[in-house]
RNA sequence: GGUCUGGUAGUUCAGUUGGUUAGAAUACCUGCCUGUCACGCAGGGGGUCGCGAGUUCGAGUCUCGUCCAGACCGCCA
């Protein structure tokens, strides 16, 4: 036996009873007289105590043994301590080691395994276990399983059922990179990875499940940032015979019964903001809520001067920032010199003090007078002590640089709070989206997104201002879910690939499957997907998602412990008749 | 594909205008310690300064290249 009990649960009402405990030695406290061992598993800490005046040599001789991570089987007594800890579950008691079993040694640990460890990124993803062990780790994935199975439990109750799709599908042009997988039995075919069941839950929509649901690895060959994954876990859900409001509802409902069951948070009902509106006053189409600086725009009241580089620009755009009238002649200069980063990208930034007396003092005084500072402080809702900072330029790049300052500042002010949650459905988003260079249309979320209603007569002549039934859910300004009502009719299908630019074969090739489902009594349908890993960062506060993962892949893509990617020999490749071409195609 | 930051002891980092034997903390090892719980105290071992080239009397420090890591832009329907 290796174990009467965990290390997380013996308290003072177990006193004088016999035990036996498994687990991993944390630390050992050697005191010349008496040695303390902190005995570890996944339940909690137990100390065990060795008073050498009463131990027998043999097992005092294992002890001088031990060191950290080995794991260890102990028999002995519960007793009461001299010295309790407040701060321990099982800080009452301790136990009076009569055995001990050495179950395997352990080299030292290259990080300490502790709260906060010592060890660089790089050195824990190539030692994961060793990380994992770590209780704030092991919290992590633990929560993950929570939300997972919250998740998964929510909508079974209303009536989803949970239907698993294949991992080897055919590649499609649209969109992501796909990861391909060559195939041994068919000489240079591929099978690709699914960036999403995307097709298949449309076609068991086809096959009248009408509420589908699964936790799915989808995969895109894609560079990586800190909350992005190569493969990465969606909650994908297909409903059919609904609306665009049925499925924000049963959503809404999912998200409401997550931050209820997590976070013991009640939203009511969550805002909902058009596309546009969200580009307008907040640069972003995933706009963080919880705090404010909307965009107030600024031509009207700041292009009557000489100031020629406002008078050029497609728009002026600012933003009131809270409390930071007081920034020093260093601090501004910084500031503009962090805005005119390639990352951003703005050329310069016009800034306004608005002094607690009521004056102003600006970068810009040669050129405007106090009404001229009036009038912007009341658009951008500049309060006294304020610092209106103010872009200018192309408009779509204008917004999103000073989308980019506002989350700065937000940063720099700690205003964002990963307590505090503020949902937001982002709904109608354009239909398509135009390639600078070659005016191609693209799918702005994919194609088998459905145009609304009131927009399909402007398919054929102006394409880029119909608005498609897609939505986003936002939460804290991340993207946490995004789908939309799809298309159901075959020659809706076919007019949209052709507006991609697929010639009829190349439809019927890749898409022929569904386009021939369509003809068979396809209900309306839509669905939703949320990305599971960023959602359970989000409700666990956190930034980056890779804690949340059990074995993630570095920004480079690659698996440190694992080292995968890795080449394979020429056997292998010989059967899957691949040759690797050394000279880059350049 | 690009921008920026970093790479020095097992680990996290410091290292001045280029100048003697490269430091700290922590981890590790040894000893001491009658109630520890981040125990404490004393001592000890531990370095190809990522790699390669260059400048120089002399390079951890300057230059170039290269590799690795991280953040971001492009990309991510």
């Amino acid at each position: 036996m290796y174990r009467s009990h965990n290390n997380g649960e013996l308290k003072i009402q177990d006193v004088d009873k016999q035990v036996v405990l498994s687990g991993w030695v944390q630390r050992k406290r050697d005191q010349g007289f008496i040695t303390w061992i902190d005995l570890r598993d996944r339940y909690g800490i137990t100390q065990l105590v060795v008073d050498h005046s009463r131990t027998k040599a043999d097992v005092l001789d294992q002890v001088k043994q031990l060191h950290r991570e080995f794991v260890i089987r102990v028999g002995g007594t519960v007793i009461e301590r001299e010295s309790k800890n407040p701060e321990l579950p099982t800080g009452e008691i301790e136990i009076d080691v009569q055995k001990i079993d050495i179950l395997n040694p352990s080299k030292t640990p290259p990080f300490t395994l502790e709260e906060k460890t010592d060890g660089g990124d790089d050195l824990r993803l190539q030692y994961r276990y060793l990380d994992l062990r770590r209780k704030p780790l092991q919290d992590k994935i633990i929560f993950r399983s929570k939300v997972n199975l919250a998740v998964r439990n929510y909508l079974a109750d209303q009536g989803f059922i949970d239907i698993e799709t294949p991992y080897l599908i055919k590649s499609t042009p649209e969109g992501a990179r796909d990861f391909v997988v060559p195939s041994r039995m068919h000489e240079g075919q591929f099978y690709a990875l699914p960036q999403s069941p995307q097709t298949f839950k449309q076609l068991l929509m086809i096959s009248g499940f009408e509420r589908y649901f699964q936790i799915v690895k989808c995969f895109r060959d894609e560079d990586l940032r800190a909350d992005r994954q190569p493969e990465f876990t969606q909650i994908d859900c297909e409903m059919a015979f609904v609306d665009q409001n049925d499925v924000l509802s049963t959503f809404e409902g999912l998200t409401q019964h997550l931050l209820k069951t997590f976070h013991d948070v009640d939203i009511d009902q969550f805002p909902v903001m058009s596309y546009k509106e969200a580009i307008r006053t907040y640069g972003n189409d995933k706009p963080d809520i919880r705090f404010g600086m909307k965009f107030a725009e600024l031509n009207e009241v700041a292009q009557h001067k000489d100031f020629k580089v406002f008078n050029d620009a497609e728009l002026v755009v600012g933003i009131a920032v809270p409390g930071c009238a007081d920034y020093s002649r260093k601090q501004l200069d910084a500031l503009v010199k962090w805005v005119q980063r390639p990352q951003v990208g703005a050329k310069g930034m016009v800034y306004v003090k608005c002094n607690q007396d009521g004056s102003f003092k600006s970068s810009v005084d040669k050129f405007y007078d106090e009404q001229d500072f009036k009038a912007w402080a009341e658009k951008t809702g500049a309060q006294p002590g304020d610092l209106i900072c103010i872009l200018s330029g192309k408009a779509s790049d204008t917004r999103s640089q000073l989308s980019a300052l506002r989350m700065e500042m937000a940063e720099r002010l700690e205003l964002r709070d990963p307590s505090e949650f503020a949902p937001l459905w982002v709904t109608d988003f354009p239909l398509f989206e135009k390639d600078e260079e070659s005016g191609q249309l693209h799918a702005m979320h994919h194609p088998f997104t459905s145009p609304k209603q009131e927009d399909i007569n402007l398919l054929e002549t102006a394409p880029e201002k119909v608005r498609a039934n897609a939505y986003d859910l936002v939460l804290n300004g991340n993207e946490i879910g995004g789908g939309s009502i799809r298309i159901h009719e075959k020659e809706m299908q076919q007019k949209m690939l052709s507006l991609l630019g697929f010639s009829e074969d190349e439809a019927r090739k890749q898409f022929g499957f569904l386009m021939d489902a369509f003809e068979y009594g396809a209900p309306p349908h839509g669905g939703i997907a949320f990305g599971l890993d960023r959602l359970v960062a989000i409700l666990g506060g956190q930034e980056s998602i890779r804690d949340f993962i059990a074995f993630p892949k570095n920004n480079a893509g690659r698996d440190l412990m694992i080292d995968a990617p890795s080449t394979i020999d020429d056997e292998q490749l010989k059967e899957l008749s691949l040759a690797i071409n050394r000279q880059k195609n350049d």
